[in-house]
DNA sequence: TGTTGACATTCAAACGATTGAATAGTAAAA
DNA sequence: TTTTACTATTCAATCGTTTGAATGTCAACA
């Protein structure tokens, strides 16, 4: 079994073994036009001996004659959210027809990270990047670095389309409103919101279509029962945030028979705060989340909440990367895309319509205290 | 600036932009021993140069010269699965100070996709391989096509030390017999055992340590109140699991004070059985999970539950593969290793003492039956 | 016999970076 | 003046694969 320094079997080694050229075991290894001209026989042979050699094409050599990597990059700002995965799914299934594959990073949400990986993708020669960005980050270098090699970039949780990049992200605003609009329907007129953090892009659009709804719906929303999460260390901190936003919420002594939560791990931590208080949910207080990620689902009671279409926005993520791609190799323009994803709700038992007046939070509070 | 075919600067770009020759440029800029030898104002220059045109050194062209590809491939049963998500984090901060990359790929419990992914690890040069499959694989590939290319690897969540494969992975044994001690220490005696499917390595040793402790307590476990999953679908399909055993163990009119499940999504799916029927976790019935992932920590009640040590598994792992390719390159042999971690109990509310025995769940059902 | 075309295979030049050996130039030592 | 030692740079081969062009073979046709 002839094995060379490098350690692993290459076309020379099956030329050898078989006694045919270099070229002619190239040519029917890679199934290559020409091979329609080699005899049946020898093209027998050659797959035989490769395959008793265990040959397998040197990936490095092929991409840098073929000037074709086969490869996009996937850069995550942080796998642990459970946000991340189904986008990274999405994009998986969309790369696999295009016979791409996905060169996937792990940010970490860290800066320092994301930009040394994306220079790593650049040295890999990545012929498109996609980013799932949601968390926040200065996109200088992104632009800068990426667009100066030429490579198709396209953006998931966040609308860079006015510095040329395709965004593909979820309707924030319609999804704030659609939350709202489910709170209000099932009969709350106290509702306690908490918004994202500042930095976060999806704050702001998703507090817009909240207020757009409540106004819509001529609800009052009491400013001492909005809250605003803290700018985050990691993704896991939503639970402590929202934990910590339901306790200033009963202590405030204010009235309110729902919480409107940034995200679903921030409702988890306002279930947390308030059944630690001793309230039910829902029945004292509803509680809405927002994503659709695992946890909320598999906790007790389920967490309503808007779900964002990950899977799909990932694929069209894919999908547009590829297309990008070809355009280029046509030498065809192409502009910068915007898709907004058309969020869901999906109506679990975390919210029930109000009590009636007297059991409303914080009458039960002010009786007690 | 000066644009290729390729669409990337090379090396001979900028060694025409600066006047030098390519040779002089390669070693000034990958800080080979020689570039002693270069005066410092030529390499100031280049480096300049290279900046500004934007060169990032081709990683195919470097590694076919090299002989390094750098890499590490590192292959997930299923990302998707909260479990797993520790681990790649360890690999990573363990591959790190080695400046190895790792190419991750995610199987998504696919048997083909695991194959042809490790196919496309192997062409890819990875100089070393991890493999997470605490689910089921047949394993004959892994071997055959793997270590006939002479590629270390070394396996998470398994035991194959008796293939010649090193492996990392938690002493489930003293997992199950921690848990079980668990409960009994808080007071519980008829306790309900959720075992997990058949073809789930993990599940055997943890059932024999549960049987160890109970046995040496002096605990009857009774056999119609140990279940078992079903062989799953996909790692979030333990909660249904979860939720049909807590119906099945109401059903069956025995009595019980605690359940002990296999693992956490297991355990959030009894607590949601549980709830259903109208019973309270713990103050009714104590559950146990097992792993320690995200949801059971930001559920409420929390899921008191055998913490693996997922992220120093991982990094365990990676130094191993590292230190397996280092041993290659100095011929020196290496025979599989094997570590057990211990796991560790990590209280939360969801277990507490038994209310009595006029509390205990069977007895309660019996009166309202 | 010479030409044509189809078939089967090989030559040799890339792709972009690295590196051992070689080439100059300079300065100090013998 | 030659030798030695060093500095500064370049030559040219190499990694494993692909591919346009070339070669050689054979049969059929004019």
């Amino acid at each position: 079994m002839a094995q060379r320094r490098s350690g692993h079997v290459t076309l020379l080694d099956v030329a050898r073994a078989c006694g045919f050229s270099v070229s002619t075991v190239s040519i029917v290894l890679s199934e290559a036009p020409l091979s329609r001209n080699v005899a049946e026989k020898t093209r027998q042979q050659i797959r035989a001996m490769a395959q008793q050699l265990g040959y397998h094409p040197d990936a490095f050599a092929r991409s840098l004659r073929r000037r074709r990597s086969q490869t996009i990059g996937v850069l995550a700002y942080d796998l642990s959210d459970p946000y991340c995965i189904p986008i990274v799914r999405g994009i998986q299934a969309g790369l696999q027809p295009a016979s791409y594959l996905p060169l996937l990073m792990d940010a970490q949400t860290q800066r320092g990270r994301f930009d040394s990986y994306l220079e790593m993708i650049l040295e890999r020669r990545a012929e498109g990047v996609i980013v799932i960005a949601s968390w926040v980050f200065d996109e200088t270098n992104l632009l800068s670095d990426v667009e100066k090699n030429n490579v198709p970039i396209v953006i998931v949780s966040r609308d860079l389309t006015e510095r040329g990049v395709s965004s593909v992200l979820v309707d924030n605003e319609a999804g704030g409103a659609m939350a709202m609009r489910h709170l209000h329907g099932l009969g709350h007129r106290r509702i306690a919101v908490i918004r994202g953090p500042e930095e976060l892009f999806d704050s702001a659009p998703r507090w817009a279509g909240v207020q757009r709804a409540a106004a819509a719906a001529g609800i009052q929303l009491d400013p001492r029962l909005v809250f605003q999460l803290p700018s985050l260390a990691d993704s896991a901190s939503g639970f402590e945030g929202g934990l910590d936003c339901a306790r200033r919420m009963l202590a405030s002594g204010r009235a309110f028979t729902a919480v409107l939560a940034f995200d679903d791990l921030t409702a988890l931590g306002v279930v947390r705060g308030l059944m630690g208080a001793g309230l039910r949910v829902p029945e004292d207080c509803s509680v809405l989340g927002f994503d659709d990620v695992l946890p909320a689902a598999v906790a007790t009671p389920g967490i309503t909440t808007i779900r964002q279409p990950l899977r799909e926005m990932g694929l069209l993520a894919a999908e547009w990367v590829v297309e990008a791609i070809e355009a280029r190799e046509q030498r065809r323009e192409q502009t910068a895309r915007l898709h907004r994803a058309p969020p869901e709700l999906v109506v679990r038992m975390s919210s029930a319509g109000p009590a009636g007046s007297t059991n409303r939070v914080g009458g039960r509070r002010d009786e007690g205290t």
